[in-house]
DNA sequence: GCGAATCGATACGCTGCCGTATGGTCTCCG
DNA sequence: CGGAGACCATACGGCAGCGTATCGATTCGC
């Protein structure tokens, strides 16, 4: 397990756990030296420069992103129904606790760099397509359907967005009441 | 108009353009200053150091926004699924570009900020209280109005949060699809 | 009109970060 | 065994930002 000489896998790795944690202001190379015991030499052997390391996490987040939804919205016998109350679980609560740091943390990058927002849109347009999928799975028409996927990523965001302050069952008991709503029983 | 010497407020509004486009990181003084066409000589006349700055920053928007939010729910004549709506279009949409752009880098601040996460989540408080609220006088029991209020924020802010590709005029239906779920006509 | 307060410029030291250059230490292979 | 290449350490130059110190310049009270 304990690689004893580190490749460009750990550095990413360690350079996504810096961006959930502090954004990608955070993702310098001599703070990820230090985090993983080494010094920059071993960065500049594996990496050309700071700009290459943040490349390879933008097409690396983006390739993983567009699978996991697909994986996560290809429903092997499940009712579409379904399938989005497991894609809000996954998101939604405070299981994957840094799986929402680094999709914030994304988003935030998003905002400055176009580089970043063009990866975010293609994810973005991705997961919309699916989550709309299981929209229509349901019954509703296209622009229903993207209403309500569209409605649906807005609150799973807005969601780690919004400060979580004391009484922990009050917004667990509005998180269901929230999930009745965005994917709703009785259809139409 | 324009004040031959800056002051306080000058540096502050300063501070919120800055905040605005490249988040918490961006609101250093030498950057301020040069944007202000003065020195930071300037700057430490006026503030002891950019923690200060910082905490005022933070305390200027945490009363602003809890006195904006009241005077926004404070329906004079309205009903409240039209307050609803109102506030709504203040947040959503692209209308009031900086005011999101101040509201996600507040955000993206608090999460690593305690500081700044406590005044957050202060000012969260208080607009779940005043949107809850709303809902109560359209009839909902609290639960209901809280969850309610909860995902109607939550809705704003991921709203800001999920890029918007190309195709505006589908986002503008589904935003308005979205207005019809989040502010119900026919209660209850 | 003059001293004092207000406001800002200039110049300095310090730190943290990037990128380079060069050398050292393993390991593998012939 | 010995050379080559993979991997990392050390050391350096450069820049940007913070904060301090000191010195104008302008304005206001008296």
């Amino acid at each position: 397990m304990e690689a004893k000489t580190l490749n460009r896998e750990s550095w990413l790795s360690a350079a996504f756990s810096a961006l959930a944690e502090g954004g990608v202001e955070q993702v310098r190379v001599e703070l990820l030296a230090k985090r993983l015991k080494v010094t920059k030499g071993s960065f500049y052997w594996h990496f050309r420069d700071r700009m290459e390391l943040v490349e390879a996490m933008l097409e690396g987040w983006k390739t993983g992103r567009i699978e996991a939804i697909k994986a996560q919205t290809r429903l092997d016998g499940r009712t579409p129904a379904e399938g989005l109350r497991y894609v809000l679980s996954l998101y939604g609560g405070s299981n994957n606790p840094r799986g929402i740091a680094i999709e914030l943390a994304m988003r935030d990058w998003a905002r400055r760099d176009p580089r970043a927002s063009e990866i975010v849109a293609e994810v973005d347009r991705e997961r919309l397509r699916c989550v709309s999928d299981l929209f229509a799975g349901l019954g509703l028409d296209p622009d229903d359907a993207f209403a309500r996927a569209y409605l649906f990523y807005s609150f799973i965001f807005g969601e780690g967005l919004l400060a979580r302050s004391a009484a922990p069952d009050r917004f667990e008991k509005a998180r269901d009441l929230c999930g009745k709503v965005l994917v709703p029983e009785g259809v139409v």
